[in-house]
This record gives structure tokens, sequence and C-alpha cells, in this order.
RNA sequence: GCCGGGAUGGCGAAAUUGGCAGACGCAGCGGACUUAAAAUCCGCAGGUCCGAAAGGACUGUGGGGGUUCGAUUCCCCCUCCCGGCACCA
């Protein structure tokens, strides 16, 4: 046998074949390595001054509720596998972890297990941060938030007086949502069908209180108009927030009571749409709420009641969630008021379907061009008169009685005096600027969006810094005497009001201005208060002067990619816009939006529904760690299923992860060589058919990985990749087919692959599952000898020629059907390919004696040959 | 009612969006190793029909139309599911 001569050492033995017990072994790897990484305090630290670039990457900090949940481990294992990438990318990256701690569940486990809130939320923290770590989630420790410790909350004070000084923080009594179980006032946010966001089941009473609010609505129209600048923002989120800021634009129209009047005055002020048409209201409408009717039924008794009657069918539908359901009534209150575009006397009603708090709380009737006005006046039999008349396109042709209600805007006004023949759109321009000049109305703009209601009657959040005294009336707390410190000897219950009000040492204190006695304030700030700008205090997580420092957040702002769940789209994610658009104003920051991209993930289910204790679906992350691994369970998750999808749990997946785990251990185990001088050496061309195949599929598999992480995010298909890559590269080293000869059971192996290739995969292969799988790449990494951390191992780039490949297989259809494949080189010409496809056995028979019509030939792609 | 997102094998999904439908994985089937099982490894696999087999024919991405040589992808109509808003004037 002549002597080959052989440059590069080859993989020639099947290596170490007795093995008992062939699993991989992930808690053995796992525990080792998370000693190691508990012994570097400053692993994962964003760096101080750093003049690399800068990114941001945050998961929604979690309430310690005691345990994770599958859905946090779906969450944190996305921003996680971003953040490893962005570092082996060579970016200064901050990823930091906090505790959304102050909350009720506290004050319901205090009265439940008489544990204090304090003690019983600390130990959930401690235990939830061992999980996060076990779970190997790479967090700037040295950063972590807890907003439940004065040295936050002390800030949330703070804020709070900035925004009272400015105006964007105010008290008045006002109609307030109050949930019984939860014993207190609720955002409008909070509400969701007409029930308590935290008691699915309990619908939301309205009581009348005084309250702190924040001005949101003062940034109404900001907040909506940076939608359209948030690209990167999911557009399902932007629709939300557009929908519950609710623009609306219309025309404010006055019109005067006939008759004597009240404390409200003779002024009834109606907000509509569709000025246009107020040649054809024949009613106004008020809400049973409005301050005109408590004048109207002052001396009516009989009215009054018909008007409490109304109120109780509006509360009743509005608690029931369905005040769209709610049958129309309403009643004449024999009362005129006067139009002040044609100076007629039209009734005046009250109706159960007008909303105080939407609007003036008073619209005007235009039956024929209105749904309700129409459903309305049919049934009270008033006046239903047209104003405007659909477009004809024939001139000659005029529709005297359109179909009604006719509500479109596309037509021209009749019987509206100077105003006929206008279009709707002109004539709302016109009818509006008349308003204005003569007094009696103007265009404005109106919003759903109400003023964030913060006070909660509850011991565990953010006192509120404020104090009440007899002479000096509101009187703030002084910068300087904050924190205002929540005194944790408490006795929690649920009833009789804020507990904070039953704590004398609390309650009692001396007024700043007169030195006076003075109360407290004895109610505590919503927790979305403390979410609303956590993202901020990371940045300078432990600035006793200042909630942070200006300048450090100017380097780290905006957050260059935000990750958490969709049902925040609304509460925290436009509290926390609007707190960053006030930050600025007060010359804090420079960003008018805090979030760059936002990624909502979807949930984790098992079973089809959302895993909950009552319904004992929980999958526990514990149970998965200590059954597969960390690794398996964070690469589980991101490989089930896109992430912004569902992922409905399945057990026997997981499996399917944990052998896939095992058979990367095994290739680089039995494969690695790095003692051997080849291992190391440039690898040499030309290569063999295997080796350049494998090769290929490498630099393949190196592009979809990355493009996936710039912004696509399909990690599922990412570690499919993987998968394929490893599944290749076990058929070249250890060759296809079976592994041992059955005849002489010699082993039996691939084409030779020169180890300095194969030392390319495997180093690549592990560089590639780090940010997925960290403590199998980290052991694999130390198995290949390699020496540098691989946290900040540099993210392998992939050779677009190396990636290419040299001959195609071309599907050859006949009339839009697959016929036959053609193989040839990757860059032929169209008419080769042609040809080759034309003198292809198949084909030829298939388009034998036909007459050929047309030759499709997509370079690359495929050819068609259409036959007659 | 308005707005947004979906629907692909037995299951999770892929097809980077006009160009080979079903990659990767689960479950399944067959085989190797084993006394046996587990573990591991190799192979098969959308459906229907024809064939002993190799192979072939037809069909197939919620339903119906259309554009195109060619449609999961684009256009029109419809059904169902999920989410948000809702007598919002």
């Amino acid at each position: 046998m002549p002597q080959e001569e052989k440059s590069e050492a080859t993989v020639t033995e099947r290596p170490n074949p007795e093995r008992s017990d062939e699993r991989y072994d992930a808690q053995r790897v796992e525990n080792k390595w998370f000693e190691r990484f508990q012994q570097d305090a400053a692993l994962y630290a964003a760096e101080p001054d750093s003049a690399k670039k800068k990114y941001y990457v945050l998961e929604m900090l979690p309430y310690p509720s005691g345990v994770l949940h599958m859905g946090h481990v779906r969450n944190y294992a996305i921003g996680d596998a971003l953040a490893r990438y962005m570092w082996m990318n060579g970016y200064n990256v901050l990823h930091p972890m906090g505790w959304d701690s102050f909350g009720l569940p506290a004050e319901n486990a205090a009265i439940q297990n008489n544990t204090p809130p304090r003690q019983w939320t600390l130990r959930n923290i401690a235990n939830m941060k061992a999980q996060m770590k076990r779970l190997g989630f790479a967090y700037d420790w040295s950063r972590e938030v807890t907003t439940c410790f004065p040295e936050y909350y002390r800030w949330n004070q703070w804020f709070f007086l900035k925004l009272f000084e400015r105006g964007l923080a105010y008290r008045k009594k006002s109609k307030v949502n109050w949930c019984p179980k939860c014993a207190t006032v609720l955002a409008n946010e909070q509400v969701v069908n007409g029930c308590c966001w935290r008691h699915e089941d309990t619908p939301v009473e309205q009581r009348e209180l005084e309250q702190w609010f924040l001005r949101t609505t003062k940034y109404a129209d900001e907040l909506l108009h940076d939608l359209d600048k948030l690209e990167h923002w999911p557009e399902k989120v932007r629709t939300m927030q557009r929908n519950w800021i609710g623009r609306s634009e219309g025309t404010l129209v006055d019109f005067k009571l006939v008759g004597p009047t009240g404390p409200a005055g003779s002024t009834i002020s109606v907000f509509t749409t569709r000025v246009d048409t107020i040649y054809g209201a024949t009613s106004v409408q008020l809400a049973p709420e409005h301050p005109v009717v408590k004048d109207l039924t002052a001396a009516n008794a009989d009215l009054r009641a018909k008007v409490e009657q109304l109120i109780t069918e509006q509360r009743k539908a509005k608690e029931a969630g369905d005040i769209g359901e709610i049958e129309k009534h309403g009643v004449p209150t024999g009362r005129y008021a006067i139009n002040p575009f044609n100076g007629e006397k039209v009734p005046l009603w009250v109706a159960n379907y007008i909303l105080m708090d939407y609007g003036t709380g008073a619209i005007m009737s235009v039956p024929a061009h209105d749904e309700r006005d129409y459903e309305f006046a049919k049934k009270y039999k008033l006046e239903i008169r047209i104003v405007v008349l659909p477009r004809s396109d024939d001139p000659e042709e005029t529709v005297a009685e359109p179909p009604l209600p006719f509500v479109t805007h596309d037509g021209l006004l009749i019987n509206s005096g100077p105003y006929n023949n206008l279009s709707c759109d002109d004539a709302i321009q016109k009818m509006s600027a008349h308003a204005e000049k003569h007094g009696f109305g103007k265009a404005t703009v109106t919003y759903r969006l109400k003023d964030w209601g913060i006070s909660r009657q509850r011991y565990w959040g953010t006192p509120i810094p404020m104090l009440y005294c007899e002479k000096d009336g509101i009187v703030p707390v002084p910068e300087k005497d904050l924190p205002v410190i929540l005194p944790e000897k408490m006795d929690v219950t649920l009833t009789g009001g804020s507990p904070l009000s039953r704590v004398p040492e609390f309650v009692n204190a001396t007024c700043p201005k007169c030195g006076g006695p003075a109360r407290r304030e004895t109610d505590t700030m919503d927790t979305f208060v403390d979410s609303s700008w956590y993202f901020y205090r990371y940045t300078d997580a432990h600035n006793d002067r200042a909630p942070f420092d200006s300048a450090i957040a100017k380097y780290w702002f905006p957050i260059d990619q935000y990750i958490g769940g969709v049902e925040h789209a609304i509460l925290h994610l436009i509290y926390s816009r609007f707190w960053t658009k006030a930050m600025r104003d007060m010359g804090l920051i420079e960003n008018a939006e805090p979030v760059e991209r936002l990624f909502t993930q979807g949930m984790v289910t098992y079973q089809g529904a959302a895993m909950s204790k009552s319904r004992g679906n929980v999958v526990s992350p514990d149970e998965m760690v200590a059954r597969y691994g960390a690794d398996a369970a964070r690469l589980y998750v991101l490989f089930a299923a896109p992430p912004d999808r569902d992922l409905d749990w399945q057990d026997s997946g997981i499996e399917g992860i944990q052998r896939f785990l095992g058979r990367v251990y095994r290739f680089v185990e039995g494969n690695a060589r790095p003692q051997e001088p080849d291992w190391h050496k440039p690898l040499q061309s030309p290569l063999g058919i295997s080796a350049r195949r494998l090769q290929r599929k490498l630099h393949q598999t190196i592009k979809r990985v990355t493009d996936d992480f710039q912004g696509r995010w399909h990690f599922n298909t990412c570690i499919s990749a993987i998968m394929e890559l490893l599944n290749e590269a076990n058929r070249r080293a250890l060759g296809s087919g079976p592994t041992q000869d059955p005849v002489t059971g010699a082993p039996i192996i691939g084409d030779d692959i020169p180890l300095a290739l194969l030392a390319d995969v495997q180093r690549n292969l592990v560089l590639l599952l780090a940010p997925f799988a960290p403590y199998l790449a980290h052991e694999l990494w130390e198995m290949l000898g390699e020496k540098g951390n691989l946290l900040k191992a540099a993210w392998p780039k992939y050779d677009a020629a190396l990636a290419r490949e040299e001959e195609i297989e071309i599907p050859v259809q006949i009339n839009g059907k697959l016929r036959s494949r053609v193989v040839v080189s990757a860059d032929a010409s169209e008419e080769t390919v042609l040809d080759r496809a034309l003198a292809d056995e198949k084909v030829r028979t298939m388009i034998a004696g036909k007459q050929i019509v047309k030759k499709i030939c997509v370079p690359g792609k495929l050819v068609n040959i259409v036959v007659k």
C-alpha cells in the first residue's frame, strides 16, 4: 500500500466505546459551573466608563410572589440569550434585574400566615434570586433594585414632590374604581371587563373619594403621537395604546337652557364629532349625573326618581362590564335648550347611555345621522331631520331619501342654512370656526385616557409624602425629610380603610410651615409608580443624592431592547412612557421615550390553559432543572415555538432537548483532540467532498443564527439550525449508516475530516450554543482547551464564500408540476440550466411530441417548462 | 361594531414572503446493540390510490373565487380562533 502523504491528522478511530450510561449528566456539569460563576461577582457587571458601544437589554422585573414560573423562564431565557450574544459581539452590556416588591399579595400573605409583608417579600426574593442564578441568567446583581427598600422608594416620594410642584400631581374628589377584595382604589387601567385586574370575578364598585392623581392627560397627545416613532414596538401594543388613549377630534357647542337655572348655570356644552349635522339636532341628551340635571330635579321629585332609576341602570351595566349592552332609556325633562346655530328650541332629555366621564356628559342628538340617536328617536318618537345627502356622480339625480341612519362622512349638507351644499368636512371646519368666532363653541380634542389615580388604601407601598395641616392645608413633606419611612410593626388587615391611619406615630406629624400639628397622608402609591422608572435606577443604583445621575442615564438610554409579557401593553408601558416624558421636562434626561425596541413574548400554557395553582397545571422550573438541567429548560422554551407565540408545554419536548444536549456533549467529548498540534493549525484547502460539506454547513449555520439575532428572533429555528449542524457533523465525522461493520464488527468512519476542520466545527458549535445553553457551552469550551472566558469570546463570523453551495439541485417543473431535478453548478448560466433540464431523461419523455410554449428559468431556484 | 394578530401532518413547528410545502423536534414504526430493559446509534414516515418492490399517479397549507408559467406567500369574498377598545357622542 503506497504511503499517502498526510499533511493533517484526521479522525481515524471511534473513541471510548466503553460507557455504561451515555446520558449527559447535566447536574454534574451545571453544579460545577454554578460554583465557578458564583465565585466571580463581577462576571456580568456592566463597565462604568467604557469606550465600547453600549447595549441595554432588559426584562420586565418580576413581582416576588414566591417562585419563578415558566413564563419568567421564557422571558429571561430570551433576554439572557440576547445579552450573551451582545457580550460576544463586544458590546458593553447592561443586563440588570430587580424586584417589584411592593403590593397586595404581601399583605394578603401577612394576613393568612401572620408573616410581616417585608419578611415574606424578602424571603421570596431570596428564593427567586437563587432560582435565577441556578438557571444561569447573567445578571449584574451589583445593580439589583428592590422597590420596597427606602433607598428606592424615597425617590418615588421625591418624584411625587417634583410632580406636585409642576402641577402634575393633584388631589381631587372623584368617582373612583373600588375593588372590595383588595379593599382599595384601582386605576382605570387596572379595571378589566368591569372587574379587578387581580380578581377577575370581582366587579369593581364606584366610590366617591378624595384621591391623588397624576396628570397623564397632559401628555395624551404626545403619548399618542410618539407611538408613530416607536417603529420597533409590536403593532399590537401600539394599537392597544392608541385605543386606550382614544383621541377624538370634534367640536364643543354651547346650548342655552331655556327658563330658570340653578347653580350649574344655563350653559350645556355638548361634544360632537359631527358638528356638520347640527341642523339635524332634534334633542339634547344629558348624562344622568350631569350637574344641570341636579338643578332640574331639585324641585321635581317625579323627575328625580326617574333619573335615579337611570343612574342605577347605568351603574349596574357598568359593574357588569356591559355598558354597551344597556337598553336605552331616557326621560324628557320638559325643558328646552337653544341650538346656537339656528336658534331652534330643542327638548332636553336625560338618558342612561350618556356617560358623564366622556366628553362633556351631554350630546346633541341627530337621529338621521347617528345609529344610537336614530334608535332612541324611533323609540321615543322624536323628530328625524335629514341634513346630509349622499353625493351622486350624476348631478341630475338627487337622492331625497337616503336609508337612515345615514352616517357616512361623504355627503353634502341640506336644510342647514348658510352651510347648504358644503361637504361634511368643509362644514365641520367652517361651523367650528363660526362657533368660536361667536363665543359659543370651538374645535376641540377629547381623550378617553384619564388621569392616573395613584392613591391606594393599602399598607405595603410607598407612603405619599404629603401632610394635612388645619391651618396651611395640603403641605408637601420637605425634600430634606425624605424618605417618609413606612413603619414596620403593623397589624395588617383588609378592613377599616388605610392601615397606616391606625398608626398614630406615623399619622401625627408637624407642619413644616407653621410648626403646628399636621396629619400625614395615609394612602400609599400604586405599585405601578415603582415600575415606571426603575430602569433608570439600574444605571446608577446606589446614588443617595438623586434617583440617578443624568449623565450616566444619558449613556445607557434608551433601553435598546425591552422584553416582557403583553399584559403590560397598557398599564406599565403607558405609565413608563408618561414618566419618561415628565422626567425629560424636569431636565433629568434627554430621551423622550424609554424603550427603543419592545418585544412581547407569548404565554406559556400547559394542557392548553394558562398555568395556575387552582387549575393544578403548573410546571415547576425547579423540577425541570432538577430533572433535565437549566440548559435543557431554557433551550426548550426557546425551541418549542417562536418567542412571540404562545407555547404549550410538552414534557416530551424537553426530553428531546435533553437528548440533543447529550449528543452535543458526546460529539465534543468523543472527538476533541486539543492536545494534538494539528488541532490548532489553520485549515488547509482543498478539502474532500465530505469535509467541504461540513465546512459549508458550518458557515451556513453561523449565518442563520447570526441573522436571526439581528431582529427576527426566531430562536426556534436557530436551535434547529444548530441541530442540523450537529447532525451533519456526526454524519461526516463518524460516518453515516451503521457504526460498526455488521460482519467484522470493525468501526466504520466517514471520509477524512481534517482535524483542523473538526476543531473549527467544535469551537463554533460551542460558541453558537453559548447564548442558549451556557452551562454546557462553558464545559465544552474548557474541554476544547480554550482559555478565555466564553462569555466574552468573539461571536463567530461566517464566510459567505464558504457558506455558498458549489453545486445545486434545480427542480424542473413541467406546466408547474415538479417532474425532475438536475444538478448544476451554482453559477451556471440560465442557458446551461435550461439545456440541462431539457436534456434530462424524464423531461424528454414528458415533453416528447408536445410544443414548448414557454421556458422559465429562475437562476438558483427552478426551471418551469410550459408545453401544449 | 371598530382595530390588531392568527389558522400548515397525529403534535410543536419550518419555508427570512411569489419558485421543490412539511426543515428541526415530539409522538409513531422498523432495525442495531443488550439475556432483557433503559440509554445510545441507524433508518422510515403528509394523505389517498396503483405496484411484490423499485417506483408511479392524484391530492394537500381554514373555505370559495382571482392574478400568475408557478400562490402557504399577492388581490377579492367568507368562516372560525385569540387579543384590545366599545352606546366614546
